[in-house]
DNA sequence: GTCTATACCTGGATAGAC
DNA sequence: GTCTATCCAGGTATAGAC
């Protein structure tokens, strides 16, 4: 890996970690390994260094989510899968956490790969759940979008409440009563 | 407003719009309007003010969703209006914000109250849903704790998809889903 | 490309005068 | 109780040598 990924995944851990507001650059170089003045080669500065990360941290939740909704099965086995896929509920989700911060909901440039990550996988959810629905295998009152809102929400809540309680089984209680919800409108 | 209580609210709000490491005495001192001295005179420092504020916060939602809880109605009519209760969507919750901060996490008597409130939150409204399952309201299938938690982690998913999308009714919209989902229950 | 030096500001606090 | 002075570390960069 040379200097410029390694910064960029340094600042993208450190995001993750801590957040834009709590994310140094002295802490950007001593993670991955680079100097000072490399570090400025590379990026102007750490908003530069952020928006490479943040970019990179939505694409990934994208294409790993698109992973379970291309994937074989019917569309509640690929909600379900999508829902119950492996995660490090402690660590939360890297975009998600992008949220609370302020200054990154400040700047339009860091803002909006979290605004369209969010976007696209809420739409992405109520299509697979209209496509189930116009399959009967959802109940005809189903509303997909709201529908869709709601599990999202329950995956990002579900990391606030498993770092709250320090455990990640809570983050897979919430899945659970979310799946379960769920499952009363299949036919 | 004495000048304590005035330290006490304005750490409170700044904790709550910047989190722990985003907020610094010296912002406090000027939406408080304390000096320097009169700050370190009422509270020791940065941590000591954080742990009143943070105290505060959880206190205050916890009174605020006991009312709703303890009001009149079947067990669904009060879920119903604690999910529905006026929120600022966009401000998110004071409590549940203080998640994603890695000082607060790191230090346990910072990370108590928030642990507190949501396991005190999440029991509270598994009982309301086991008193309704029992009731009749709810079908029998209905499992009241992993439900309460996907309740729970809807409302703090909705305040970071409605930040995300800044769009309040996005927050709307993941209740809706969920209430939809829950009603199916209903007998 | 990477290093070191330098700069200026803020964070977080203590000390002592009033 | 509140004010001002002072302190040292760290945040965030720029400049210029190598």
């Amino acid at each position: 890996m040379d200097t410029r990924e390694r910064l960029i995944e340094s600042t993208r851990e450190l995001l993750w970690e801590r957040g834009y507001v709590g994310t140094s650059p002295k802490a950007i170089q001593e993670r991955s390994g680079a100097g000072q003045g490399s570090m400025y080669h590379h990026f102007h500065g750490k908003l530069e260094l952020a928006l490479a990360a943040i970019g990179r941290s939505a694409g990934e939740l994208r294409d790993r989510a698109e992973a379970e909704f291309a994937g074989p099965g019917t569309a509640v086995e690929r909600i379900t899968a999508y829902l119950r896929r492996e995660r490090d509920a402690l660590k939360g989700c890297p975009v998600g956490r992008l949220t609370q911060d302020p200054e990154v909901m400040a700047d339009p440039e860091l803002r909006r790969p979290v605004e369209e990550t969010f976007a696209w996988l809420t739409d992405r959810l109520a299509g697979l759940l209209a496509e189930g629905r116009a399959n009967g295998e959802f109940a005809a009152g189903l509303d997909p979008a709201a529908t869709a809102t709601a599990l999202v929400a329950v995956l990002q809540g579900g990391y606030v409440l498993a770092r709250a309680a320090d455990s990640a089984a809570v983050y897979a209680r919430a899945v659970d009563g979310a799946l379960g919800l769920l499952t009363a409108h299949v036919r």
